[in-house]
DNA sequence: TTGAAAGCGTTACCAA
DNA sequence: TTGGTAACGCTTTCAA
């Protein structure tokens, strides 16, 4: 641990606090000189039942005094059942416009009365991974990426868990899933770039690892615009830093190549750097285009040409677990949900 | 919901699965034909316990073809506590730097046989908020950004928590924190610009809210350096979008400053291309500072200068977490974490 | 209006 | 080597 470190001096803890123990709703009972049941019904406010004004006054008082916040599991595993919806952390780096759309998503599920809570996986989502979230008896299970295999899914739901989710480029067997059309990106900017008159497009893929997910289809989107014309595709694997950025940029002329599709606007905004430091212009000796429409891409000149995306609204989302959740038998919805169109500037 | 929608036939479920619900250890002990004890033993690989080879398979065979997954709520009930490490979701924008940062501290925790759990608040990170937290009888709290008071603390202590740190510019009484030093940042900053002659400093401080926590420290930092010196510091609101840039590029010449401290890299990008965009020339008529060092600042021309940050490792961070949870009684740590320095390139 | 008691799924102690 | 049993903290039904 680097720099500066301090220690402060320990408080001597009151005698009385000493060596406090996590106070139950059996101490609060105590100190309030009532039964557990009546402390139950007074802090849940169960309407069923009528508790005296004076009695409410004292149990809220001795669960104040005592600080005593009840016990989540125990309340979950009483009652067989939560509402705690369990959304591994992403695998892959995740840019802006993902955080957007998971705060949204958190908010509206937040409004539902869920418990979102993000499970930190190490390794890739596999079928232990599934085995551990499914410790957890989340009510719902929204899973971004692929990596969860139908048996993963069957496991969940035996485990109790009445709603599934992807978010990946291709549904899974007895999963709800948001398709997040990765193609269709891809296929949108080679269409755009074909219609330009482009004939020899080179493909940007991230050398980083953990982005396939996304960078092969939106490669086989492009392959897929160009099938059955006169234009050929060429695959360019590209590592997000500098020197790999100039090495690509010095190959260009024996590439041949008069545009390129760029993964996302960062990558897009390294080559479309390194390509101008080279001498070329854009969009004349090669035109550029990335996608995820960042507000940084009009800041370069020539302002860069991008495939804008509409993740999914937050809320449609909550919306889908909450029905799902309500109706578990009924059959998986699958929906298309990449809007991706192009926006033109001066790139390309 | 946007876009096309399919609905899957559901497939008739087998007879024998049909009205599954949830197995448990008793349903695995009774398919295997032994007692619950038994197959907690098994399950467990109790070392104390010897248990024949012949049970072992049997109680094996049984939980897999039951697809039995242990109750993770009910075995920490039993046990008395948990190795959940929880974190709220930071409430602000994360950027690059800090997603890294997360993932690596989730893989160290991973590591040490931690459990990471983002728990997705709505609101301010209040004493409600706390509680929320101590409902889930986390051993350790891993609080990013202020908003955390002593009463939080002790709250989050009487539930059992045995360590709780703070991410934050300063130190919360009874919690570990690990003091982000923003002032430093923002000090850094201004004495870099003042080093190279700029006398009238304007600090970019975001319009946009959940940002004061960074932005005011950053301020504050540039006016201790401006401090007993000839030069003025100016704050300078700017939402993060071109029409606002463009506004305030067009009000410069009015401000009469020479320099301009922008809070981060993103926002000194935005205000720079909307300075040039206004005919001045950086660094000559404004010397432009970020900070993050991001990629990105470097593709700009003339390249963006900034203040690079060292954000603690993930790994220190988890060692941290877990000497505090084996002695809860330590005194609090407190580390001062963020190690800026300017990158000086060209724009200032 | 309040209390006693059962039971959620686990594990650990003690007995067989 | 295995099984019975109690206990973790909570809610809820039933009875007083």
């Amino acid at each position: 641990m680097p720099y500066v470190m301090v220690q402060i001096p320990k408080t001597p803890a009151p005698a009385s606090l000493a060596p406090r123990s996590v106070p139950t709703s059996a101490d609060v009972a105590r100190l309030a000189g009532v039964s557990r049941a009546t402390v139950s019904y007074v802090l849940n406010n169960t309407g069923a039942v009528r508790i005296s004004e004076a009695t409410r006054r004292r149990v809220h008082e001795a669960a104040r005094e005592l600080g005593y916040v009840p016990h989540a599991a125990a309340r979950s595993l009483r009652a067989g059942h939560s509402r705690m919806v369990l959304m591994p952390a992403p695998a892959f780096p995740v840019g802006p416009l993902y955080s957007r759309f998971l705060t949204e998503l958190q908010w509206a599920l937040g409004r539902l009365d869920y418990t979102v809570v993000q499970y930190g996986t190490a390794g890739p989502h596999d079928d232990d991974a599934a085995r551990a979230w499914a410790e957890l008896r989340p009510v719902a299970v929204l899973v971004p990426g692929s990596g969860l295999g139908p048996r993963g899914v069957e496991l969940l739901k035996r485990s109790g868990a009445r709603a599934v989710v992807t978010l990946a480029p291709e549904a899974v067997e007895g999963a709800h899933a948001l398709l997040m059309d990765h193609e269709a990106v891809g296929h949108c900017a080679g269409r755009h770039l074909y219609d330009r008159g482009h004939r020899r497009i080179g493909v940007v893929v991230p050398a980083e690892g953990g982005l396939e997910v996304f960078s092969a289809p939106r490669l086989h989107g492009v392959r897929r615009a160009a099938a059955g014309t006169d234009a050929t595709v060429t695959e360019l694997p590209l590592a997000y830093d500098e020197r790999d950025a100039a090495r690509l940029a010095a190959r260009w002329p024996s590439l041949g190549l008069d545009a390129v599709f760029a993964y996302n606007d960062e990558y897009a905004m390294l080559l479309m750097r390194a390509l101008q430091d080279a001498g070329l212009d854009i969009p004349r000796d090669a035109a550029v285009i990335g996608a995820d429409d960042l507000m940084l891409g009009r800041l370069l000149r020539p302002r860069l040409s991008t495939v804008h995306l509409e993740l999914p609204s937050g809320r449609d989302l909550a919306a889908l677990v909450d029905r799902a959740v309500h109706d578990p038998g009924a059959a998986p919805e699958l929906h298309t949900v990449l809007g991706a169109r192009v926006v033109h500037r001066e790139s390309s």
